[in-house]
DNA sequence: GATACCAATTTGGGATACCAAATTGGTATC
DNA sequence: GATACCAATTTGGTATCCCAAATTGGTATC
């Protein structure tokens, strides 16, 4: 594994798990010293994570991408295109086999599965349903788009009903593909897009301030 | 201007243009001594290069990315799942008058046209038409997927006929946006953009010998 | 006390040196 | 003539050094 791929790596999931703080300041040479290497990985890691835009260029200097509730909701719009084009080249397969797989995916999540558990499946679902569509650009989209929310997602306040809505939507989406019918696996995906959205961009509304007072950049819709 | 920005810029340049042709191996060193810029730019450069799918990594070392059929394939069903979901934001906007410019931008082609503007603006329609949505995600999609339709379309053989279908398809697209009709703009672009893919890839694997005696990779579909 | 100004520090951009792995070219052996 | 093997070269990965611009902190002036 090459330095740049460990910063890389290291980086990312520094920023995705909020152990650095959205909107923060990055410096090339704390980078350095925080993971023992030199510049040269540092700028290449930085480079690749602006491209994933978990980072930005704040005129000289990089920054943290901030919780920008204008750029979840089109989100929203972009991944509700490629996943339903996805899932209808999927629902026209002869072999749908791969549902099962993540229908078991679905089912290892129980009542005592912790939280980051939760939120890992919920972010995997829709990027191995995009995956069996064997398309490797509505792919590529489905699995920047959820880095994308990831942050997001994980400090959307959800009850457990929440969860429990979501976990049988995604259920209802597999048997519609399963069973071969594209439009009622659209039309359940679209809703459920949708719905995730509203409840996402409503509840970080409500929260920014404790957000903020917690140094979350938070950039209004 | 950076080094890193000006070697980005005329390296992809060399790589549409087919001044560097599809397969061909890159070193750092010949860019280096080619641009006259040192190692740390050049890096940076290949680095942002390859998130566009113009180059890749041949284990140790860059390859210009090959023209690859079966990829221009899943790029059309990509880029039509994308601009459908863009044309139908665009034609419920109240203000659709950002459709004009793009008709004069049509219009500006004439019969005494060079080739390459006819090239330019082909690719810059779908863009232009993307970005009335407003959506950032969709607008990146879709510019993202004609760069890498960039080249394989320079390599079509195209005929004065085929020229004036794509232009009477764009402006037929246009008039349904204009009224509003997203339906009917949605239908329209999927066949334009099908029946762009089908002679695209029908062309290329025509010429394949022809393409490779040129030595340009192609892959087969 | 406010402000204009200057020096010191910090920071990203770039250049260069070094290294290990891989490739290459030639040579000796059979 | 084919092949195995070794040295020289090439190449990408990394570390380090330098530089210009920007930021910062303090100081002198009004």
């Amino acid at each position: 594994m090459s330095q740049m791929q460990n910063v890389e790596r290291q980086l990312r999931e520094m920023i995705l798990g909020l152990e650095i703080g959205p909107g923060e300041r990055l410096t090339e040479r704390w980078i350095e010293s925080r993971f023992g290497a030199s510049r040269t990985p540092v700028r290449a890691a930085l480079l690749r994570l602006e491209t994933e835009g978990l980072i930005g260029r704040d005129g000289r200097g990089w920054t943290v991408a901030p919780i920008n509730l204008a750029e979840l909701g089109q989100i929203a719009v972009y991944r509700e295109a490629v996943e339903v084009a996805a899932v209808r080249l999927t629902a026209a397969l002869e072999d749908r086999s791969g549902i099962d797989v993540i229908a078991a995916m679905l089912d290892s999540c129980g009542a005592e599965t912790p939280r980051e558990e939760w939120h890992r499946v919920g972010l995997d679902f829709h990027i191995e349903l995009a995956r069996l569509s064997g398309n490797e650009f509505l792919l590529r989209a489905v699995r920047d788009a959820m880095t994308r929310l990831s942050r997001a997602r994980w400090l959307e306040v959800r009850d457990e009903e929440a969860l429990g809505r979501a976990w049988a939507e995604h259920h209802a989406i597999l048997a519609a593909v399963r069973s071969g019918d594209a439009e009622q696996a659209a039309r359940l995906l679209s809703a459920h897009i949708a719905g995730s959205r509203d409840r996402l961009v409503a509840s970080l509304h409500d929260d920014r301030r404790g957000l903020r007072a917690r140094g979350f950049a938070v950039v209004a819709a």
